[in-house]
DNA sequence: GCAAAAGTGTTAGATCTACACCCATGC
DNA sequence: GCATGGGTGTAGATCTAACACTTTTGC
């Protein structure tokens, strides 16, 4: 007769891939690991599952005490639970990523926190299966952000049509129409054209949009078709 | 400092939803589970993760110790991390969803082990968050159904159009256009045509079909739009 | 005026949807 | 011959991809 007593018990942990967008590149939030084995090498933030909390809950909280935020966009992906990740002792990791908007908090992030944002793409080695975690977590975002209008998570509150098609790009890897890019966008309703115009990076100017956050709500879940030839690994 | 040590431990364990396709109904197969508390209650097909081997790895071997069978399409989805899922003690459980073929392997199961299929619409209650459990599980098979081809892990070696919309109707809870079904069917190359009919349910016949191992696999990743007005709660 | 980025228009082709219609056969 | 489920055809609407074109403005 199996009984809960005579089972094994292991550590749990949470990793968070925290995502980031500066308007040109993708970004990875890391940090020093603060503990041995491996102290002071970059990983992904994370922490221990304390026993009053869920795993949702836990990642909360690291993302607060690593970056000050409440309330970021948060979803767990996978759990990666191979017996000898960790070199003392088996510890089952709950992943989740997560996309914040950098702008609004990267002066709290880089002071307070050894915290440090690196283009996605330029990332260095981090510890143990933390390199895995951040591919799968790409490949995720991207089969998400394909369908649902998740990447304005990643966007402050006022952007221009470039931007959120350097985003798609970056994302996806990919280059994009332009003109069946804005035509696809401004289709979904879930734009709202201000007056204002960013001149920041061309001479006529480009228009700023905000979110309609109640078509945002509303059609969340519709999926729509954000990216052509869709491959998709996961 | 942190130190591994201080931190507490947790019980892991798997938990598989398992569907079937009886040519009619989608279907569940379920346990009277063995262990206390709740023991002799219908729960999924689960157990606990042991120290020499991954969740997968854990995974397959409860659902080959129940069904017999080796080299089932298995998907993790979600962990189900609450404190409290569990009365005894914590539990986490990594819940993944398995596609077998039914009619293969039917008979093992019934007689080596008090499982039972369901239909999915006529489940029992099951113990703790099985229920939840169940609910996102075909919500996640709905949602990669529609996407890619994963529901032909259900059927058997030949299969027929109108059985495949069934199960896809099935899956979706909805109903379909045959003419556009099977135009869409037939145009992802996934099908090969036999000579042989099933004549079971009509007078005139259904031609059997069998699946393109090659472009099945070559093709997996691409993205279908099996569905049309796609809205996916996951 | 010119260069550069933003944004619009156009067009051929593909796909989708709804529905009408033929097919094969057991009774 | 007719009912029944299987399967095909078709026309209009919609969507897509590619690319040419216009707009704006700093220099």
């Amino acid at each position: 007769m199996i009984e809960y007593a005579s089972q094994p018990h292991y550590l749990v942990a949470v990793d968070c891939i925290v995502f980031g967008f500066d308007g040109e590149s993708l970004k990875l939030l890391l940090v020093k690991r603060g503990l041995e084995p491996e102290i002071n090498k970059w990983s992904l933030i994370g922490g221990f599952v304390g026993p009053e909390e869920s795993t949702d809950d836990a990642a909360n909280r690291v993302l607060k005490k690593n970056t000050g935020l409440d309330g970021i966009y948060l979803e767990q992906f996978k759990v990666y639970g191979q017996p000898n990740r960790d070199p003392i002792e088996r510890i089952l990791s709950v992943a989740y990523f997560a996309l914040i908007d950098i702008n609004k908090y990267s002066a709290q992030l880089n002071n307070d926190f050894q915290a440090e944002w690196f283009p996605v793409n330029e990332k260095p080695e981090l510890i143990f299966d933390h390199n895995t975690m951040v591919s799968d977590a790409r490949k995720r975002l991207r089969y998400k952000a394909a369908l649902h209008p998740i990447l304005f998570e990643l966007l402050p509150k006022k952007f221009t049509l470039p931007q959120l098609q350097t985003l798609f790009e970056e994302v996806n890897d990919t280059k994009m129409d332009t003109g069946n890019f804005n035509r696809k966008m401004n289709s979904t309703g879930l734009l709202v054209r201000l007056d204002e115009k960013d001149k920041s990076s061309s001479k006529k100017g480009a228009y700023y949009f905000k979110l309609n956050h109640k078509k945002y709500r509303s059609d969340f879940h519709l999926v729509l078709n954000l990216m052509p030839n869709l491959r998709l690994d996961i």
